[in-house]
DNA sequence: CGCTGTGTTGCGAGCGCTCCCGTCCCTCTC
DNA sequence: GAGAGGGACGGGAGCGCTCGCAACACAGCG
């Protein structure tokens, strides 16, 4: 009673506090907390009346506040890792750009929110925000920013399997050798008999994966690898390893590309060389884009259904940071899609029903 | 000195606090605090040792009570607006991919990181992240969301002129007009006769202007408008109204599209007319994809800049956050690029080197 | 009339920092 | 040798909220 009566300093500047809600209410400070939050036991009637009285105030709770009592901010880091000098691409592909949202999206629905953070970056950045926990998207071998994470004891849930040993909570993944291998079967039933392979450089688990698998299924049916690799993060370097594929002696009769933009680029090339696609050059290539079902021909792809993806990593990522810590690490599986158009399909198919060759069944 | 000395609760528990490094530092928490934010007037040797001492606990700032404490969070919100049911497009386009890149690493640069938001959401997600001001992409009119956030003291930045009177405190923006009249043209020096538009059916800024441009060019020229308008948030739609457009018994000779991916969809859609581009019809479309440098025939696009959109009203923002308020609303032209490729150029143009006919000059 | 039960409400102690000051002590000056 | 000056550090009050627990009112019961 001795001086709470008095407004506080600047009282009149700035938004209304809590406090200000209590007074203006008659009821303590704890009952407007509990009212606004529904905890407690309050009669309805108090309930209504703070309520009431809050937003005649336009009272917003200190999101600072809160979380620092709480220790939990609702914010969930979303990382990708840095290509080249760029920051991170995030959106050179479609399919960041898919996931991220999708991301979003589940995230907000269980009231969440995402910020965006580069996978490298000073320390300073990193604990200038409060998180929940993080999503990190394609985290490379040892990534340092992932063992930081979870040495603070944040659940941390990887789009990608991760590399190495890495210990995060959870994480969410395509089958690639299957998505690959499916292709190289769709390809081959479609006629091809060389089928060449468009990769990257880097070391990340996407392009391993798909690789071996590649080089995995060639072994199996006594093909030898044609293969071109570029850094997938430079735009330009894709249009001219597609060139450099077709420009081969043992110039593939079938590509699978394994980033977005190599099915433009093979198409380019293709026309270089005269080849029509799908008559003498099939094509595949994983892209989440849509032109592809516009292109001349349109061109068939594989999905890897980012949305899904992205709405898992966020599931398990708050289910971990809210629920009971489930002590393996969680992994699920998301199946890809091919989208089969012309570009990888014999002309109608209709003069030479079965393959031509299909190369060692099983 | 009563009970200052026990180690507080659980103590092992959790992660170090700035009293442990104080404690093992064997100075005050004040140095600690001082020391590790470059504050104060402490002698070196002091710095360093505290220093050392806090990563050796691997001491990291609660961002929490920093926040609380200094009313900054460090945190810039990124909006966009939605479009129909989804929560936001944000995608659907490369231009909100490559915007939100640039605010993203000109954010970082600068100590702040972005949080993902809906513009339609419901305040608890909003009052849930503590603000140190908004970036709003196409903010809508009379757009709830901003108006709170100004109400509530927050520096408000657009990208796109914010269309009623909406009080934001700086905006960016291209001249949309200035861009559609540069492009017909353009086109109208290529030998366009009759140019048609492919536009959007909603009410935002970018549509509004770029309509309108066209409408009062025909109108400076002489020329009939020719044009579909559709739903932009809708992927298919596009195609129809491509379709729309060139079955027309006005049939435009050249067509600019508002949208990203109106350029596949005209291109697609002259395919089916048996028109060869740029022969029969010329086409330009706004866009930010690097698709269209390798499409059959590459197309003529007009590019927004989103990078520097993106990077300029970061940089506003943030100058609102921590300089002086200046008290009008700053405004910031970004110059837009035609990007010009095959689909917009006669073959070669060397029959005849100048447009056949050119309407109205100036 | 005291005692327990039930239904409401408020106290007060922090969450982990930052920052305004005050204190201490050492050095310099006249 | 005393006072002034200034460099080095620490005390302590919060920032605005949440939450365990205590307090209080009022009923019924023995």
């Amino acid at each position: 009673m001795s001086r709470a009566e008095t407004p506080r300093r600047g009282s009149r500047t700035s938004r209304a506090g809590i406090r200000d809600v209590a007074a203006a209410a008659g009821v303590s400070i704890t009952t407007v907390s509990d009212a606004l939050n529904g905890k407690g036991r309050l009669p309805d009637a108090t309930r209504r009346h703070v309520r009431e009285v809050a937003d005649r105030l336009g009272y917003r709770p200190s999101a600072a506040a809160r979380t620092l009592r709480t220790g939990k901010s609702g914010l969930i880091g979303l990382t990708v890792t840095t290509y080249g000098d760029e920051p991170f691409t995030f959106t050179e592909f479609a399919y960041f750009a898919e996931m991220a949202r999708a991301a979003t999206s589940a995230a907000l629905a269980r009231g969440y929110a995402l910020v965006i953070l580069p996978a490298t970056s000073r320390h300073d950045v990193w604990s200038n925000v409060a998180l929940d926990g993080t999503v990190v998207i394609d985290p490379s071998d040892h990534d340092p920013v992932v063992s930081e994470l979870v040495r603070q004891g944040l659940p941390v849930v990887s789009d990608g399997r991760p590399a190495g040993s890495l210990p995060v909570t959870a994480w969410v993944d395509n089958d690639h050798e299957a998505a690959v291998l499916g292709i190289l079967d769709h390809l081959a039933a479609a006629g091809a008999r060389r089928i060449g392979l468009l990769t990257g450089t880097s070391t990340d688990t996407y392009t391993n994966l798909s690789t071996t698998a590649y080089l995995n299924w060639c072994e199996r049916v006594g093909q030898d690898p044609v293969y071109e690799a570029y850094p997938a993060h430079d735009p330009c370097a894709g249009a001219v390893a597609a060139d450099r594929l077709l420009a081969r002696p043992d110039r593939p009769d079938a590509v699978y590309g394994l980033f977005d933009p190599n099915g433009t680029d093979l198409l380019a090339a293709a026309r270089r060389y005269g080849l029509r696609v799908p008559d003498d050059l099939l094509l595949v290539c994983c892209s989440e884009s849509s032109v592809y079902a516009n292109t001349e021909p349109p061109i068939t792809t594989l999905s890897l259904k980012p949305r899904r993806i992205g709405t898992a990593v966020v599931q398990l990522l708050i289910d971990a940071i809210e629920g009971v810590e489930s002590d393996q690490p969680v992994e699920q599986v998301i199946p890809t899609e091919l989208i089969v158009r012309t570009s990888s399909q014999r002309r109608q198919a209709r003069p030479i029903v079965s393959p031509p060759r299909s190369p060692g069944q099983g």
